[in-house]
DNA sequence: GCTTGACCTATAGCGCGCTATAGGTTGTGT
DNA sequence: ACACAACCTATAGCGCGCTATAGGTCAAGC
């Protein structure tokens, strides 16, 4: 078996007509550009290239549409496109599903450490917020005071 | 009153020599490259350029390197420069402590709504995960069995 | 006295990730 | 029949945020 089967990859809850999705309602669907698009196609972040139809339209199915979905979620994660070309190219080949887990695993441990550093941005930025708070009331007060 | 007290803006927990620090060490501190630090002095984004020693080497005291602080919060938490540079010239303008407060508080929504969108992603990231982690144990139990 | 290193200014260049432009074909609605 | 939108390829350009280079001053240590 070459690929986790769709199933174990439940990503995006909108249906595909069987005929597939044009380039325009495809980035619509997982919010890219259209350029974009065929950039990542180019680059080769795609599982393949998009089939064709005859007058040489691309056409999105149900797996592309899946295979973006996570694309978008690694790139919007901060994955490099470099990175992602990587999982890609992994993804196509048989018998990697070893590699392709800890290539995950790896990147969730990023993504968990940039959500811990956010967080304690987050903090320090409430606590620059706090202070102005209460230094506009004293303000305030003041005013009141005259 | 022009600034926010420093006592209000507790950033930084290292002592600064009142000659003030180097821009080597300052940048080492903040965990910039010196490079940054300049370009950041030159787009404006420090309160003030940094005083000059008679050898026209930059010194940074406490009050810049709690700034610096500050700065390297909001640029990680993905302000741009353009807008850092705004917040800059609110801060070196007397009353707008308002605007200031403002600002601040439309970054932390951001902030927050990226920490979201975060989560939200990693959820899908444990979820690919867990279905590679079952197709592989799957798979060795097949090995297993021959 | 001389090298070494940290600093200085000024300016050019670069990596990333798109985005825009030119020039063309197809196909659908009026 | 014809305009108009959506698609196509190929390639150039751009915005952001640095980073590197050239060419120089100064201070300390060997």
């Amino acid at each position: 078996m070459d690929r986790v089967p769709p199933s174990l990859t439940p990503q995006l809850d909108v249906d595909v007509p069987d005929e597939g999705l044009s380039i325009g309602d495809a980035a619509a669907t997982v919010g890219l550009s259209v350029q974009t698009l065929r950039y990542y196609e180019r680059e080769g972040l795609l599982l393949d290239p998009a089939p064709r139809r005859s007058n040489g339209h691309r056409r999105f199915h149900r797996n592309d549409l899946d295979w973006l979905a996570g694309l978008v979620m690694l790139r919007e994660t901060g994955m490099p496109i470099a990175q992602v070309r990587d999982v890609a190219a992994l993804s196509r080949t048989p018998g990697t599903e070893r590699e392709r887990l800890a290539a995950f695993e790896e990147h969730r441990e990023t993504v968990v450490a940039q959500l811990k550093r956010t967080r304690e941005h987050l903090a320090a930025l409430d606590t620059k917020i706090a202070a102005y708070r209460a230094y506009v009331a004293r303000e305030e007060e003041t005013i009141h005071d005259e």
